[in-house]
DNA sequence: GAATAATATTCGAAAGATCGAATATTAATG
DNA sequence: CATTAATATTCGATCTTTCGAATATTATTC
């Protein structure tokens, strides 16, 4: 069975609310984990735990920014295998985050959302 | 989190080495037991027991015949989500089985196989 | 350079998966 | 109806995964 070792593994990482919820989150291109602890309203120790064993099975990469680590997805043709399952288990594809992460954009503090924020005053 | 429960149950089915096996196998049309085991060498609990939790995903049914239980893909919407996986992963796709399971059909005394052996005499 | 913000890592307990051994079930045969 | 062939189920030990709590790391700011 050596001959599955490689497909299995990969199944293992998608076999994860957290990680798909990641990866689905990652469709829009980079994001900081705070982005996506507030999207998910997850603990921040749990999203970077799942975020490891993504980034373990080499479907992302992070990258740093000041304060924050931006994530993307460095095999993105994982995506047609997410959303043949999605297919199948007849959900909706595509991003379910995409105006969470939309609206966040206007508060949060991260240099990708809000490169200017350097000079700005808190009351 | 709730919204991933289904796609994550498919594919924690499909995360086992042997569970992949069987599926390739069933690629041909129904099988019994007897085939699977004798194609990849595993002790027949080891393979029951896998057939029980694609069963239990509704992704597998089986069909007793005589002494023989024959199961089959009750879903085949599935493969083209293995078979993107085996694109991703850089796996030939198809089955790999498919060889060894013809040959098989020489010797199994299963009644798929040599329906006519009822009147067989052996030695 | 001490404090802080964002994130990562470690640890430990609980839950789940795996797998072999033993046993149970079911239908066919004599 | 006892035996047998094919397969299923149960059990127990081991390994893995999950997840919260605590702690560590890294770059920034004052």
């Amino acid at each position: 069975m050596q001959r599955y070792q490689s497909q299995t593994q990969y199944f293992k990482a998608l076999m994860h609310p957290t990680r798909m919820a990641i990866l689905d989150a990652l469709r829009e291109g980079e994001q900081c984990v705070c982005h996506m602890e507030a999207a998910f309203g997850l603990r921040q120790a749990h999203i970077s735990q799942h975020l490891m064993v993504l980034r373990d099975a080499g479907l992302v990469a992070d990258r740093r920014e000041g304060w924050n680590i931006f994530y993307r997805v460095v095999r993105p043709e994982i995506y047609p295998v997410i959303d043949a399952m999605k297919a199948f288990s007849g959900e909706p594809d595509g991003n379910p985050f995409e105006a969470e992460i939309r609206s966040l954009r206007q508060t949060c503090p991260c240099p990708k959302c809000n490169p200017d924020d350097k000079d700005t005053e808190y009351s």
